[in-house]
DNA sequence: TTGCAAATGAGAACTATTATCATTTATAAA
DNA sequence: TTTATAAATGATAATAGTTCTCATTTGCAA
């Protein structure tokens, strides 16, 4: 059965309030997959609901502790957000635009895996970024 | 016939100036393989040549528009840059101690490619990024 | 319902980086 | 060589993204 988003909130431990079932309802329902903290103040402004600004990042930064969100790093600094799927995926992020697009090929992982284990290392984490022009597209989405 | 770093810098279309071949020298001769911005600073500033921290950012920024170095954007936010040797490569982080390994695999390389193309991207680079911790080691690096 | 720890909002603070602008410097021409 | 000048530099202001502080508000358990 699917849980109403306070479960969700209940479940990673983290009281449901306004802010936060706003947030996530978001990412839930928005149009928007990816994210940044000033999108989604923009996005919560535009629909006459004011959260702070602080409240965006702090609950940002929750969520994505909790497990409900993953944070990239993509060049140009900024974090992006998007909602954790449990799905391992890397992106595509296309330079004139912005689009992102998401993949998955088990041959990359395992050898990444790989090549981090014989050189003694512990893998927490890994990013792969492909930065294109998505040519056949015509780049449809503004920067 | 091996260039001196004047030329290095000519041929790049820059002038040879001070704080300019201070900075390559710290690079091709440098203990570090990896600094950012303010690390270069603290280096040049410990070594009694005092650069402004613009100069140093503005530098950094034409050699790798030049091709001279190589720019990274790690977890943390920071850029990081590293002599461009001209061989691609990716990068292991240790999230302990901050070292930086540099891996290549060229089944990657051509599987990221073929995603790529296969769904309209003309790539322009990628970043790899494996964030671990390097267990054998017992992190000899400070962070 | 009330009590209180937890959450919030406004704004200060902080970090990394870029922009501004008056002064200095590398270099090419005289 | 001197000199003219465009380019480079350094100090500092400005900006962007994010985190911190703290007084006020709120969710929720007793």
């Amino acid at each position: 059965m699917d849980r109403s988003q306070p479960d969700h909130l209940k479940n990673a431990g983290l009281k449901s309030t306004v802010p936060r079932l706003k947030i996530l309802s978001l990412f839930e329902l928005g149009q928007e997959r990816h994210m940044s903290a000033e999108d989604v103040y923009k996005h919560l402004l535009a629909s006459g609901d004011d959260v702070g600004l602080a409240t965006v990042y702090r609950v940002l930064t929750q969520f994505e502790q909790a497990g409900l969100l993953a944070r990239h790093y993509f060049e140009g600094g900024k974090s992006v957000f998007e909602l954790n799927h449990g799905k391992h995926h890397d992106h595509i992020v296309c330079l004139q635009c912005g689009h992102v697009e998401e993949f998955y090929d088990a041959a990359i992982e395992s050898r990444q895996k790989k090549i981090a284990t014989e050189r003694g290392f512990a893998v927490h984490d890994h990013s792969l970024h492909i930065y294109a022009d998505c040519v056949k597209k015509n780049c449809p989405h503004k920067r």
